[in-house]
DNA sequence: TGTACATCAGTGAACGCGCGTTCACTGATGTAC
DNA sequence: TGTACATCAGTGAACGCGCGTTCACTGATGTAC
């Protein structure tokens, strides 16, 4: 009786309602990354999780890469979604270190999401079944994520809070300090690391130290 | 005649000679990482690539991890190798930034390599089967190439070219500046870096601006 | 110098496992009449 | 309002594959006498 429930098939979607089982497949492949590294997932572990028969997959997704692809796109735009609500704050300095300070949580909070983000793609282009067209728009999201520190920092520099002459420039070597902090934290966590390493960098990297 | 040739099985090693098939799976290991990343690796293909038959592989190394573990060991010393003899020059400020480059250059050409020394370490750390005291020793290999750095800077500092007051503090926020970079400029060749920007990390992170 | 023997590096066959993928199917949902 | 039917989301069984690991083995090397 109990028995028959605890192994009853999940209620099916109706006809519309195709795309809820993409959405708990993506959802379920996160769930795994809570757990283990993306190298770890199969297609079958997915589908698992998800509650669903291996084979009901491929309703939804040609193979496992398309999940992760969704699986990333979807952590890109939480990304992006995060980086806008943390940078807050009445001082445009202020504003900046909170935007780093929410940068290194969420890679802290979904360190296995994070590395697929920025350490997988490249694995995942060079893969002989890579859609070029693809892989060339795959960097458009993470632009969107890195204008939002490109703002931050100009508007350090309109306040003349920076002395950055190029906030692009800047950015993009506070977003590479960042995610190198951001990996370097979680892989050698026994590592001495200095107090304020992350204050450094935002201070040095966009050029907040005025006085010279 | 020729097919026997062929198929014929590796010469044995003499008695004392045992320790020659190690260092050569650690090769065959090492060049398979040339191809594709330390996931991919098996302890089938490793005895593949190495010339010998998978259960060979057992009078050498316990399991996969070992051999992967003689890998980053050795890719370890290289680049502490490495670090010390691109460190050549008579300016110290000349001196640190073409041991930035030197370091970027390791990454680059050794890309999975550098990936497994830094990237996948806590991933092993992590994994069941890990020996505390193998996982507590690891960092010290990795201090061993952080001290070429901040002798590096402190050379600086002392020469009156550097403002840093904390050589190692500054070596370190230099180091994640360039594993940042390391890493992005492998997962996003198709972001318009700017030019300069590893110039940059040095002269921020190690304090190099002067005229400020 | 010769011979019998212990050592031990490497082998080949075999195992059970989880994987990705295929196939024909089931049966509820929604629609046409 | 009823009924027959097309649609289609999800299933269960089955396949071939490469994997890690085990086992008893082979046969050259080095040693004891």
């Amino acid at each position: 009786m109990t028995e028959t429930q605890a192994t009853a098939p999940r209620a099916r979607n109706a006809r519309g309602e195709g795309g809820r089982l993409r959405g708990e497949i993506v959802d379920a492949a996160t769930t795994l990354l809570q757990q283990g590294s993306a190298e770890q997932l199969t297609l079958r572990a997915v589908a698992r999780a998800a509650g669903i028969s291996a084979p009901s997959i491929y309703r939804h997704f040609p193979d496992l890469a398309a999940i992760i692809r969704a699986v990333v796109d979807q952590a890109f735009e939480e990304l992006v979604q995060v980086l806008r609500t943390g940078s807050r704050g009445t001082d445009p300095v202020e504003r900046l270190h909170a935007l780093a300070q929410v940068y290194l949580e969420f890679a802290q909070q979904h360190p296995q999401r994070y590395r697929l983000m920025f350490g997988g793609a490249w694995n995942a282009a060079e893969a002989p079944g890579a859609d070029p067209e693809e892989v060339a728009s795959r960097p458009r999201i993470g632009l969107e994520a890195l204008q939002v520190i490109v703002d931050a920092v100009q508007e350090c520099a309109d306040a003349g809070a920076s002395r950055s002459t190029d906030a692009f420039a800047s950015a993009t070597a506070l977003w590479v300090g960042l995610h190198g902090l951001a990996g370097l934290r979680q892989t050698t966590p026994l590592f001495p690391w200095p107090g304020g390493v992350d204050r450094q960098l935002v201070d040095r990297l966009a050029r907040l130290e005025l006085a010279g």
